[in-house]
RNA sequence: CGGGGCGUAGCGCAGCCCGGUAGCGCGCCUGCUUUGGGAGCAGGAGGUCCUCGGUUCAAAUCCGAGCGCCCCGACCA
């Protein structure tokens, strides 16, 4: 660590700086098994906003919450071949249980589709039952080699929506529909913007016909994969025999999608919006958007604006604002005003003997954007009716600067493949660059740079001149593909 | 699994080379003074020095083995 009180900064060490910036704000710590993590109160509490903006979204789009087990029977998993090949060396097995040795060895669920269109299959008689769009909350584990607080850990918190379709075309909509709900919350709320695309064949789900993405832009200029919604095809209604009567009378099996976004994505928030001086969350999923900090030397003024505090505090909460007094005597203010920095809290109203005085507090911003001071007094009269709509701006701000980033560190019409190489092994960045499909051209980029196809941008996405010739083999080009280095 | 680093108070570390009463900073507790950007002073609590074995009158320190964690690379949300 730089020194006691400040953070390694993100120029000299990014991957230092992250690790402290998560520990010093509280929001996880390693626990005693190596690559898992306690998720804190404060990690805890964006983690619980987004899961409640996002529940709220599926719930929007028709689909159901429901539980499946941890505990998979070994043969599910090993049932689709494509998907045990892609899972077999990360699953943790359980062997023994109740003292002996199990009969059938259980796997931990690193992912649920196996369990899940089993009992699909039991459920699903008719074209009557389809759609069926469920989704759920729970807890997966994968025996990473190497792991990293939140990117990347043993077991991790997320969802998966699991859902089945009577044929291609709705399972298709369905997939793309979900990817684009992870793109508002991306946008929406966490002011981290994705690009989406297709993902190639070597990049996709094991057992999946087709993977989409969400590949967002990270301050080092890698890229996190933040959410992957999966067309799966007939895959597992196949090997689970999910079958269905159509309309016709005929018999087919269902098609089916899966999608999901995990706990990684409050290390995308961290790598996408933290600056030296720790986490900035955006307002939308700030357990605290803001903290009310009373300043004071005597008993008398203590009394005067710890009260004053409260009551705005009181008025703040009606108006729909999650604040926080920090009335606490033990710190002197400067201390919380470094230690609220450091959470990320979106602002601080400072309330001061001089400010009762003139019926006013001092609105402090976690950092200064789109061209607004960081201080701003504010008559008290104004700060209830102000602060909702200035937390909103404060949220828009933040996307637009990460917008910008990424546009910045984004190349199009990249044609050599030297100038590739450059900007991968320098300062890193999108590299938008024709390919010709071949797998073996994208294992070359790979092994030369480390570099790998992020996705096959959608259209909205695209340069607006297709390239003509594969970067790398000079040939002819398929399709308009992002190159970078990614978590 | 390869490369590197580290294991000593809650946290960060020094001490180890050259064996001899276990230390520093931060944090914590008590009191007083403080409080508009990380408070000051005084007093205090807190330790199987990662584990096991060896050498020695004596081991945090020397020797051997083991374990664990972190970082960097090969797999992945």
């Amino acid at each position: 660590m730089a020194d006691e009180q400040g953070f390694t900064p993100r120029s000299t060490d990014f991957s230092a700086w992250y690790n402290e910036v998560v520990l010093r704000a509280e929001l996880a710590d390693y626990s005693p098994v190596r690559g898992s993590m306690v998720i804190r109160p404060w990690g805890y509490g964006i983690w619980e906003n987004m899961q409640r903006a996002l529940d709220q979204m599926f719930k929007d789009t028709g689909h159901q919450n429901a539980y499946f087990p941890l505990l998979i029977p070994m043969s599910f998993l090993e049932r689709e071949k494509e998907h045990v090949k892609g899972f077999a060396p990360e699953v943790a097995v359980v062997t023994h249980a109740g003292g002996k040795e199990l009969e059938e060895p259980l796997v931990i669920r690193p992912t649920s589709e196996t369990i899940i269109y089993a009992m699909f299959a039991k459920w699903v008689r008719s074209y009557r039952d389809l759609p069926l769009l469920i989704n759920q909350w729970a807890n997966v584990v994968r025996w990473e080699m190497r792991t990293r607080l939140f990117l990347r850990t043993a077991e991790f918190l997320w969802q998966e929506g699991h859902t089945a379709h009577v044929d291609e075309a709705d399972a298709e909509a369905e997939t793309i529909r979900m990817l684009g709900v992870y793109r508002t919350f991306m946008e929406g709320w966490m002011a981290m913007p994705p690009v989406l695309g297709r993902k190639s064949d070597s990049e996709k789900f094991a057992g999946a016909l087709r993977t989409y993405a969400c590949e967002a832009m990270m301050q080092d200029n890698k890229a996190l994969q933040a959410g992957t919604s999966h067309n799966l095809g007939q895959n597992f209604a196949r090997q689970f025999e999910l079958k269905f009567q159509t309309a016709a009378g005929g018999e087919d099996f269902a098609w089916n999608t899966s999608w999901g976004v995990s706990t990684r994505l409050v290390g995308g928030l961290v790598m996408t919006h933290g600056d030296d001086g720790g986490v900035v969350v955006p307002p939308r999923l700030a357990p605290i958007q803001a903290v009310l900090v009373p300043i004071y030397r005597t008993d008398e003024e203590r009394t005067l604006t710890v009260e004053k505090a409260h009551g705005l505090a009181g008025e703040l909460k009606r108006a729909g604002v999650r604040v926080h007094v920090d009335d606490r005597d033990t710190l002197k203010p400067g201390a919380k005003y470094f230690e609220w920095e450091r959470k990320g809290v979106p602002v601080r109203i400072e309330i001061g003997p001089r400010d009762v005085a003139k019926q006013s507090v001092m609105l402090v911003w976690r950092l200064e954007l789109g061209g607004r001071p960081r201080k701003e007094p504010m008559l008290e009269s104004v700060v209830v009716d102000s602060l909702p709509e200035r937390l909103e701006q404060f949220q828009q701000a933040l996307l637009d600067a990460a917008i910008a980033r990424r546009e910045a560190n984004s190349y199009r019409g990249v044609t050599e493949y030297a100038r590739l190489r450059e900007i991968v092994e320098g300062a890193g960045g999108f590299v938008y660059a024709g390919w010709c499909g071949s797998p073996e051209c994208e294992e070359k980029v790979k092994d030369d740079t480390k570099a790998t196809i992020r996705c096959i941008p959608f259209e909205e996405f695209r340069s607006p001149e297709a390239p003509a010739r594969c970067l790398v083999c000079g040939g002819e080009a398929k399709m308009e593909v992002i190159w970078a280095r990614a978590y």
